[in-house]
DNA sequence: CTGAAAGCGCTTACAG
DNA sequence: CTGAAAGCGCTTACAG
């Protein structure tokens, strides 16, 4: 292993533009002019191959400190996202790191974990970025990181009205679930929340609560938790032991209706004989989960790959505008029609 | 919302120390001695106070750009991981941002996505760090980034050789487990392998195969699969079927224990009365699970914060040595005595 | 105790 | 077509 500042033979190890230049035979200036792609009509093209020729050779790489320095910018964003282990925020990264390094761009996620940037003892990375994505988040929570062109994932009209946005139609996906169910027979339907104030899942409990509501016979009971086995397994369990029980259980997240398998069986209740459970977003567990689970697949990676391109759009000048993102119905084996007799 | 380069009043909207040295009437090198904490002795504290007040007032934050070009140094550290998607990954992620933001560094993962730096279409950030952190994978796998300091992260001895090196005691896990199993009275395993050409997961193997060896009548099968349920399903079937089926199936990973569990219910086999299954790792799908799955927990955030502490170390020239980190064996309630009978 | 100056490595007018 | 020079905003000898 070399170290970054080492010296060979009294010379540093990392060659700069300068030495490009001398080994070339021409101005550091050329040497910049050429590997900037802005030498068509300036440098001849012997010249210009030389010098690429030259860099190649001695493996240059231009510094990335001088360069944003000089130009005063730093081709990284910030992503802010409530959690980096969570699955679906994991995707939304992949897909917004994807598009940002196809245009030379660095991503950098904050905060690291589940404490906000009040009060969070990290450093404040928002001195040295271009722009910043956030997902699932009011502009609210964003008020910390001051002036800097900004795009909203996942966080509803609200922060549309703000800045550019993307996102989810999360309503369409829930009317779905619910035409599904009513389509199997089912009309008393229970909602795990989940215990989050957020607008997507403001959404997706309101289109429940209407959907049913328009429903005939329709009824739809509700109880909250947090987005977490047992407490999810808690809150769909109060649900099951109404007087009344819902043959249905429409959940605000995969991770909830894990919970809601657990209550069931605690109950002795068989998914989807005895009770049919939906989840929200499709991952992984979805499909750990025995019954699989029928969900909305949210396209979470497109999700970061257009809020990407919104901002690429936003720092060249352009108006991006808002979109929302459609979710698709994946219909598995949790989901059946419900009990015949007295329910 | 204001863009960074955005000018007042025909003045940069950001100030700098020579904005902040007028202000305050003092030089500009005065005002990075204050506030770069190398003031006492060389400037009275009255004009450090007033240099710190008018910064303040100022909302002075200093340029990274330029601090990184005059230093020769980025505050930055490469996080390579082979997935982040995994919640394993996202928790080592924590662990290493939390340290470094600590210590004023970013991190920046990579790559971001399952693509290997071969071949992969992203920009290489490897031009603008300090060091790497480099989790699960070979010397091998590195060698597109190349001098830099390195640590790496559960990679086994060979690693440990070349680098500094945090490692999971994993081979003592799996000895916890097939203890574990024996005790309840298990003696026909099988061994649903990851088929992922790393350490962590060839010590696993290994391990488990010397644990049942030593176990008088102990016999052992093995399938591998990739670490994805259906995959999984598929090897632990295998194993199932086997004329002389096991016991107790040992998973390198809950993940593919969940496809065991899979595996099983198509069977007929109820978890732990007909089979016991336990899994590695302990993420939360483990807890999804019903019943749920007894696993070897490897703090894997513990991993990413002393694979941290162990570059930083490296990065102001010290030696640091080489350690592994110990897992722990969580009963729950998939493991039972094998059924009786004819087995 | 304080300030003027050099220089990190780029990009980009500007002069020729 | 090519080069000399300025300057981005810092840190750190150096001079006083």
């Amino acid at each position: 292993m070399t170290e970054a500042g080492e010296t060979v033979n009294g010379r540093s190890a990392r060659p700069t533009s300068k030495d490009v230049a001398q080994a070339a035979g021409v101005s550091q200036s050329t040497v910049s002019l050429v590997l900037g792609r802005k030498w068509t009509g300036r440098v001849s093209p012997a010249t210009a191959r030389a010098v690429q020729e030259t860099a190649e050779r001695l493996g240059y790489r231009p510094n990335a400190a001088a360069r944003n320095l000089r130009l005063g910018t730093t081709r990284t964003v910030l992503l802010v996202i409530p959690t980096i282990t969570a699955p679906f925020f994991g995707a939304v990264y992949i897909g917004a790191a994807r598009v940002a390094a196809r245009n030379g761009l660095a991503v950098v996620v904050y905060p690291p974990d589940d404490a906000g940037p009040a009060g969070s003892p990290f450093a404040a990375p928002q001195d040295a970025i271009d722009g910043i994505i956030a997902s699932s988040m009011t502009l609210d929570a964003l008020r910390g990181f001051g002036p800097a062109p900004l795009v909203m994932l996942d966080s509803g009209p609200a922060a549309a009205g703000a800045a550019p946005a993307v996102d989810f139609a999360v309503e369409d996906g829930m009317r779905a679930v619910v035409a599904h169910l009513a389509a199997l027979g089912h009309r008393r339907f229970g909602h795990v929340a989940a215990a989050v104030d957020e607008w997507t899942f403001r959404a997706r409990g309101d289109a429940a609560a209407a959907a049913v509501a328009a429903l005939p016979g329709g009824t739809l009971d509700r109880a909250a938790g947090r987005i977490e086995v047992h407490s999810a397994k808690e809150a769909a369990g109060r649900l099951l032991d109404l007087p009344h029980r819902p043959t249905a259980l429409i959940c605000d997240d995969d991770l909830l209706a894990a919970g809601a398998y657990k209550a069931a069986r605690a109950r002795g209740l068989e998914i989807p004989r005895d009770l049919s459970v939906t989840g929200f977003d499709d991952v992984e567990i979805a499909r750990a989960l025995e019954p699989e689970l029928t969900t909305v697949r949210l396209p979470a990676q497109e999700l970061g790959a257009q809020g990407m391109s919104a901002l690429l759009e936003l720092l060249e000048g352009g108006r991006p505008p808002s979109r929302a993102l459609p979710g698709e119905l994946v219909v598995r084996t949790s989901t059946a029609p419900p009990p015949a007799g007295p329910g």
